[in-house]
DNA sequence: CGGAATTTTGAATATCGTCAAAGTGAGTGG
DNA sequence: CCACTCACTTTGACGATATTCAAAATTCCG
């Protein structure tokens, strides 16, 4: 049995780890084997199902979870109803507001989802032994800072129109983050028109007509309201302003 | 000549930060005595007035920053033009973009701005030796996160009338975190109409308008176009949504 | 196949933006 | 100290964009 150089210790990892496919990625990039197999004794995967809720806004905070699967919104709600979404989070994302006792926003799934869960305490002590981890934490919050203020101007200044476009090269960079060139992608939202709306800050309605209309000009195809083909990149940057 | 307990080594703080009004409450915070003059050895106050550009949108960061007066404005611009505030920063908060080359935003002062600069590398070594201070900069990012959020709602589902509301009473918590009850309160505006709208995701006109508003059904009063009193915070809290 | 949920589309309306003109205030220099 | 200038702000009329409300169409799922 070969043992390679530096992952002698690789037999160690806990089964739960080795199947994560974003174990290298997210927070948990920062531990070695001792520390994962620590970590592991307070984690366990939970899947939950489009619709339900991890955390309320308000609520109190009971675990943290890294996303391991699927895809998270983060709303905040206004006294009459009025919603907006303030974030997404895919894999590998840590959810939870560190250093607060309650949730600022509601996370709740937007389809099938795993995460990795860990409780506050454990976490807490985690990050005691290990300033690595809060590094890494850092910068999720520092990539989480420059992304709502990506959105800002979005909300702020861009149109209906432009609004849309935007949302779509998101996710095409979500897909491939080096979206080079003019090459086709194809993808299926992760959220319904009504969400679309609740992100971009528009009705269901003029979300609806604008991807109708970015489909009429032929910069897009859209099969069953959520698989998109992007036909022409270039002319869908050029949308989002 | 009196020692009190703890500060048995305050005559060793440095002058510059003994005078600082916001060391304790900013990163600094952090620093023993020892350490404070191991970081003022690189740091300098630096002045700069209303309209002077410290960082440029994806330009280089030389320096960091910590606010000792004044308000800065974190701007994000499109290609013709328009253009959107995603931040404001206070005395003591942190200025600059860590573990990154370039700013996302570019940092202009809104008034007469004294910022207490130190040098990339410094900070880098500072934080290496430093825990503690990481722990620092991950709270600001994340009340940066909170905050962007927060406008993220306003921008994307509040009415113009609502936005203006909501932009004087977080003046308003400014001045006074526990805005208690129904305590009148006043203050200068550091924003510009204009920049109120970059703030807002408006125009000037309706900014302008807005404020008309609230000044005749007597929830405020303007004078000289920047001073503020608030008549009634009841009903500006009611009209922030 | 049928019913529910979601999406698309249309017509009328409200809100906010645009453009322009008038008003106000701060700073400067006489 | 006053008048003048310039920048900023207010206000108005009109128009564009996105919303509202409602109905029709499509897709999903049992």
């Amino acid at each position: 049995m070969s043992t390679s150089r530096k992952d002698i210790h690789n037999s160690d990892v806990p089964k739960l780890c080795q199947s994560c496919e974003v174990r290298h990625k997210g927070m948990c990039g920062a531990l070695n084997a001792n520390e994962l197999v620590d970590f592991a004794k307070h984690t366990r995967v939970v899947k939950v199902s489009a619709g339900d809720v991890l955390l309320q806004e308000q609520g109190s905070i009971r675990a943290y979870a890294n996303v391991m699967r699927g895809v998270l919104k983060l709303t905040k709600t206004m006294a009459d109803g009025r919603q907006q979404i303030v974030g997404l989070q895919f894999a590998p994302d840590f959810v939870g507001r560190l250093h607060q006792d309650e949730s600022p926003v509601r996370v709740e799934a937007c389809s099938g989802v795993e995460v990795c869960s860990i409780t506050r305490n454990a976490l807490r002590k985690m990050l005691e032994k290990n300033p690595a981890l809060e590094t890494k934490l850092l910068h999720q919050a520092l990539r989480e800072v420059d992304q709502g203020r990506e959105w800002m101007l979005a909300l702020g200044r861009k149109t209906a129109r432009e609004k849309v476009a935007s949302f779509l090269m998101m996710m095409v960079r979500q897909i491939d983050p080096f979206s080079r060139g003019n090459a086709a992608t194809a993808f299926d939202l992760p959220l319904t028109r009504a969400e679309m709306g609740d992100f971009l800050g528009l009705t269901i309605g003029t979300v609806s007509r604008e991807l109708t209309r970015l489909r009429r000009v032929g910069v897009i195809r859209i099969s069953s309201h959520r698989h998109i083909d992007v036909l022409n990149l270039e002319a869908l940057r050029q949308s989002a302003g």
